[in-house]
DNA sequence: TAGCAGTATATGCACAATCATAGATTCCGT
DNA sequence: ACGGAATCTATGATTGTGCATATACTGCTA
């Protein structure tokens, strides 16, 4: 608890800021500028795509994403307006919703992934360097 | 370029996004609950008050925060309206404007510091501790 | 099986962030 | 000294986010 520690928080924390918002600036500008793509629906659809099944229940996907649940509703919805994935309800258990990549999304991730794999490449590990 | 080095990009983003949100999420429903300040203005007052003369030109401000230019003048302005800060125009550079910590903004940011370091404390290094 | 607590999702509302741009001032070339 | 480019800040418009809550369904208890 010497004024050290306290410093000592303050700049990793402050790294940890910096470098997470110099990253996610990038993926973001990168893939609104060439994909149409916010970087939060390109990880959704990441997500989905990882899925043998290409579809997952709104509250996995939620608690995987660093959104809230409310934010994810909306998301998804944004996503099914574009086309890039239905919704359906969990025949076992009908509150639950899944989501499922349409062949659109499908495309859309598999167009958008180099794009976000270069940027990632390219920013982390080199603070600062806007793509 | 193996598929190793992008699941290893990956994997590093994922682990950095999710670091980043658990403390800025215990950070932010710390200062709320406890002080009535979001992170971004307890950040704002607390570069202010590094400062020796606990004020700072807006352009500066703007730069060590990671908000945009405009988010940060409302940002300001919300301060000023809780009279944590004044704006005055630079003499030299009338085109500038510095914004000054009033006592009371000093006092908050003081009365608010233990919250923040604490949960600093708490949560990085131990990712997935809510405090 | 009736009722109640718990869980899953969607939505109204308020608010903060961004982009684009306006307004004001400074800087520089000629 | 003039005029245009560049810089600094504020603001209108739009959009995304979180909180609180409504709605629907499940599962447990009596």
């Amino acid at each position: 608890m010497s004024k050290n520690t306290h410093d000592s928080l303050l700049q990793q924390w402050r790294e940890l800021e910096s470098a997470h918002a110099s990253v996610r600036e990038s993926l973001e500008r990168a893939l609104e500028r060439e994909h149409r793509l916010s970087l939060s629906e390109y990880e959704v659809l990441q997500r989905l795509a990882e899925q043998s099944d290409g579809q997952c229940r709104m509250q996995d996907l939620s608690s995987e994403s660093e959104l809230s649940q409310s934010a994810l509703s909306r998301l998804v919805g944004r996503l099914e307006g574009a086309g890039y994935v239905e919704r359906g309800v969990c025949d076992h258990d009908r509150r639950g919703v899944y989501a499922t990549l349409t062949k659109a999304g499908r495309e859309a991730q598999v167009t958008a992934a180099p794009t976000y794999i270069e940027v990632l490449g390219t920013t982390l590990g080199s603070p600062g360097v806007a793509a």
